[in-house]
DNA sequence: CTGTTAGCGCATTCAC
DNA sequence: GTGAATGCGCTAACAG
């Protein structure tokens, strides 16, 4: 009835029934083939071997072909443990992002960095954090001067001044230091990878949802807080632009209007007015982390029947999903950003991948009430392997 | 104006305005120490540090003091590079799940799983997949009696059918074979790790959608396949439990209905009297994967203006959701449950994580058309590091 | 240019 | 019980 072999092969069960129950399948590595065979069938030693996988030189043609012919026929795959143990090498990386504070957007990009840092705590990994204020082009200017002279071995990028993003991806091109771009990819650049959320969908996905939720035939607002957040306007724009296009054929549904940040009481004078003045607004997107401002508007003075949105589970946000006053975040991820941007800088510098990496659209997340207990920034459990 | 040492500590850039702009710093991977080292500092060697480190006996009280003092000063950690290398064990790890489809939920389950064993790959797994008919318990019992036969080193179960789970449980128990679960826990079982979704959070959170885009004072219907499907049907109850537990205020407002799978006609038949009846019905939840079914019922007899939402993002759903005839999904992350279901095993076998780690509540993922293309079922990228 | 060799940190014999 | 010795697969320095 079962037929077995050495560890179970293919096994049917035939039920009292008569028919076929069960089915057991193995899958068992494949051997993995090593340096030292590739060299004993490329008639070479090890050493050139290694030589051909890294690309480093001093390879006559003829040795090179004999080993590309062979891994032609086989499929090598570094050993990542015994690479990650013969190298010795420290790297400095430096990672140029606005302030990041804690349980904000950018302090969770931090955050995923710092894990990646911990997680490959096997390979010696000197992180430096250049800080600069988002709103002040000399601090970005300076910061990035920094990271000039610093000579590291590679860099992420949280950019919001393209043209200073620019003229540091330049020089770093011209120096051979691989970058990498977080939150943003700039044109005419060549990082090794980026990481960003295609931002128009999230404002499409805000207006999806503002108007499945609201009455039908409701208007909506775009609240802006005046240049102050932690978030980049370029981000805001296109934001607002797949806002708008979701409501390309009624665009009198859709009305704009800034806050103050700096001047609360001002702020909340504002949103109030701008209530008073359009009641038929019955949904609100604030197209940064600043949401939680208008929801604290809305909760004091116990207006009901606005819905609003906001972006990023920061702590303030979070609070607000809550408490009821304020409906959904969409969730961009950023400790997933960081994570991976470490990550695949250890993957160029270390296993050699050379080809840049295409850019990586990040997850668009709702997080609504009923599901914030489960959300998690960081998606794959933190440091499984980690003893 | 910029103070720097070696490679960057902390610099304040002053911009032309006067104020500080940049702030910048190293996070430094702190020196590891190693065995080696402890052994040095406890006056003993390094084999017998390894031997403290990995409980295996043969070590007099003397030198485990010696070493235990030490390494309550030092927080030591394994460089799971050097372990890895070093161990050269073959381990058998067999799967116990529901027939895995691909495009379906427990196909995206193995999916997971077998992306783990690819991941680490230099690591000698082998991975016995043992499907059963998730609504046959002979099925069941063969397979699950098929492992225990197996002896094999650590076991993932997908329980459907609690009593034969248990059963397992206990004779892995008493051989000492470590289990996980995925997409389940089951009480009175110690798994040294579960994965699965808060299911009636997921009801709740299902209601609270429905809810929400619909017509204010809308009925509600919960439609269920009859006995077939691809989820136990546990899941599917507490999913309605949390369902009608939102609307506990009102619950005349949710009606209960179920369809055919087997016979789609007859299915068809049902769903439409059904709503021919209950013309107050304005949200539907199909508290399993079938949506699609119900999906293309709607959108087949150009019925308007009913909401529906299901589970999982199989194949079907995702063409439902992209067409427009089903609202949103929600999802489980299945093939993160794999994943992870097989890296806390490694860990547990490797490493030696031996503190069974807490049952893991998986995120509860809302998929609409607008997030839907930037929707990943593995939310780390796949095998980064991987050359 | 190329082969040889000495580690990397840990796990596991094998003598003592 | 315990320490010394060997090897895992790969990297890099060193002779030729």
């Amino acid at each position: 009835m079962l037929k077995r072999e050495k560890f179970a092969i293919f096994v049917e069960v035939t039920g009292p029934d008569g028919n076929v129950h069960g089915d057991i399948r193995t899958v068992r590595m494949a051997k993995q083939i090593k340096i030292k065979e590739i060299a004993a069938r490329a008639g070479v030693s090890p050493g050139t071997v290694d030589r051909v996988l890294h690309n480093r030189g001093n390879v006559s043609a003829a040795s090179r072909e004999a080993v590309e012919r062979v891994l032609a026929e086989v499929k090598y795959r570094f050993n990542i443990h015994a690479s990650a143990i013969s190298l010795r090498k420290e790297y400095n990386i430096v990672a140029a992002i606005p302030t990041a504070v804690t349980g904000e957007y950018w302090g969770s990009i931090r955050k995923g960095i710092e894990r990646a840092v911990e997680e490959y705590s096997d390979i010696r990994l000197n992180c430096t954090f250049a800080y600069y204020n988002q709103f002040d082009i000399y601090s970005c200017r300076s910061s990035f001067d920094e990271i000039a002279a610093q000579n590291p071995d590679a860099v992420i990028l949280g950019a919001t001044f393209v043209s200073e993003a620019r003229r540091l991806c330049e020089l770093l091109e011209a120096r051979r230091i691989p970058y990498v771009f977080v939150d943003s990819r700039i044109e005419q650049t060549r990082p090794i990878a980026s990481f960003a959320t295609e931002q128009s969908a999230c404002g499409h996905l805000c207006a999806k949802l503002l108007d499945a939720i609201a009455p039908p035939g409701s208007a909506f607002a775009i609240f802006n807080s005046k240049r102050i957040g932690n978030e980049n306007a370029y981000n805001m724009l296109a934001r607002e632009e797949g806002f708008r296009d979701f409501f390309a054929g009624a665009p009198e549904r859709v009305t704009k209007s800034e806050f103050s940040v700096l001047d609360p009481e001002e702020g909340e004078r504002e949103v109030l007015r701008f209530l008073a003045e359009n009641p038929r607004v019955r949904g609100i997107a604030v197209m940064n982390s600043r949401g939680h401002i208008i929801a604290d508007i809305l909760r004091r003075h116990g207006i009901q029947g606005v819905r609003l949105i906001s972006f990023d589970t920061t702590a303030n946000n979070i609070k607000c999903i809550n408490e009821g006053s304020m409906w959904a975040v969409l969730c961009q991820y950023p400790e997933m950003q960081g994570f991976q941007a470490m990550q695949s800088i250890i993957g160029w510098l270390l296993y050699k991948r050379t080809e840049p990496a295409a850019h990586r659209d990040m997850p668009i997340g709702i997080v609504v009430r009923e599901n914030l207990p489960y959300h998690r920034e960081f998606l794959l459990q933190e440091a499984e392997l980690l003893p």
